[in-house]
DNA sequence: GCATAGTTTAACCAAATAGTTAAGACATCA
DNA sequence: TGATGTCTTAACTATTTGGTTAAACTATGC
């Protein structure tokens, strides 16, 4: 008997690709067997349904994903030192895996399949990770020189900052002509969200 | 005979509802037809398939939103009013449409069906279009007062600031509990991202 | 060797859904 | 009035795809 651990691994893998890539509706049982490099005999010896295997998949995905944007929030006390560190980080973990924002929010959207419960449940289990969040960036905001301003909208802000391109990259790569493959532009990214969240657009005065 | 342009004009609208809605994989030809008001039989005898129809409709939504979006680039001179231009139109766009810009992300990642050739052919037919975002952003941008930065790099992030929440509404609605269909939501956003984008986070020194 | 679990093969079934057909109803206009 | 185009009904076909089955092959450990 081979490892059969290792063969269900394989399979998540394979349809963890494939449902990102193509979401529920899109995907085919066929194509999961297929990458897996089995038969689908054998996929559904293992995992009963497509619903199943996509619960599966999507729950894995998602726990992953938040755990990873939660794990990278910094801890910094300074205000530009959080700022420069979360940005950093969550640039990384976009870039290590682009497609997974943009299939949460297609899938949840759909809302057939129970993620919004999965989310829900994952960030109620791991409250104390959501209450961090705001409460770290309160922390941080109450250092000196820091305007105060709603948490929630510039939590918004600063996501939507990060995330965007990466959403958007087939439009901004095919149609606008621009090259977001190269680390270079992670970095150029980095610093743009940087100082815009910090400066603004506006000279400043000289002390 | 009834107008049958007013049954295809019906027939569109229905089928732009459950393509935005549902996706290409998604959405079911009965349910365009019951949405419409008439059965399968009417829908094929306008239109030949799905993947004809698909075409269509996704063209012309696409079509729509870029050309609402460019239309709503402000043409004011002052930075700092066509910030505030730029970011009120916008959020009223979307607001108007929220679901399109995630169809459009999701579908143009799925790629088979031409949507990026769709994108291309209208920026490119439209140029003088596209040129001027950026001509308008660096114009603008010439005020007094006003830092230089990449105007690519700035447009992400206007955009994002504008379009994140929206894209990710079900999220922050369903599971961190925001509301956000309140017109007032929209207002505080607007003002949110004005701020956001003028000052940034550190206090200005006085002159 | 032989029991057992993992795996393959290939054919198959069942359900969902895209797409078709034919007959006729109904209105409009020449 | 009757030709024409719009629309309905309802049954039908074709295709895709999820899911099943049974038989046999393979490796491993006892």
């Amino acid at each position: 008997m081979k490892q059969d651990t290792e063969t269900k691994l394989n399979i998540i893998q394979a349809a963890s690709k494939v449902f990102i890539e193509r979401g529920m509706d899109g995907a085919r049982m066929q194509d999961i067997a297929d990458l897996a490099g089995i038969n689908k005999a054998l996929l559904h010896y293992y995992y009963n349904s497509k619903e199943e295997l996509y619960r599966l998949v999507a729950t894995r995905e998602i726990k992953q994903a938040f755990a990873e944007l939660l794990a990278v929030i910094p801890e910094e006390q300074d205000f530009r030192d959080w700022i420069r560190s979360f940005i950093h980080n969550y640039l990384q973990v976009i870039t290590k895996n682009p497609q997974v924002t943009r299939f949460m929010l297609w899938e949840i959207s759909q809302g057939g399949n129970g993620i919004s419960a999965i989310i829900r449940e994952f960030i109620n289990r791991k409250d104390s990770g959501r209450m961090s969040v705001f409460e770290t960036i309160r922390k941080a905001m109450s250092g000196p020189g820091v305007r105060q301003v709603d948490p929630i909208h510039f939590f918004m802000s600063l996501i939507g900052m990060c995330v965007y391109p990466f959403l958007a990259r087939p439009i901004l790569e095919n149609v606008m002509g621009i090259d977001m493959g190269t680390e270079e532009f992670v970095r150029e990214r980095e610093e743009a969200v940087y100082e815009m969240v910090l400066y603004g657009m506006e000279v400043r005065n000289a002390l």
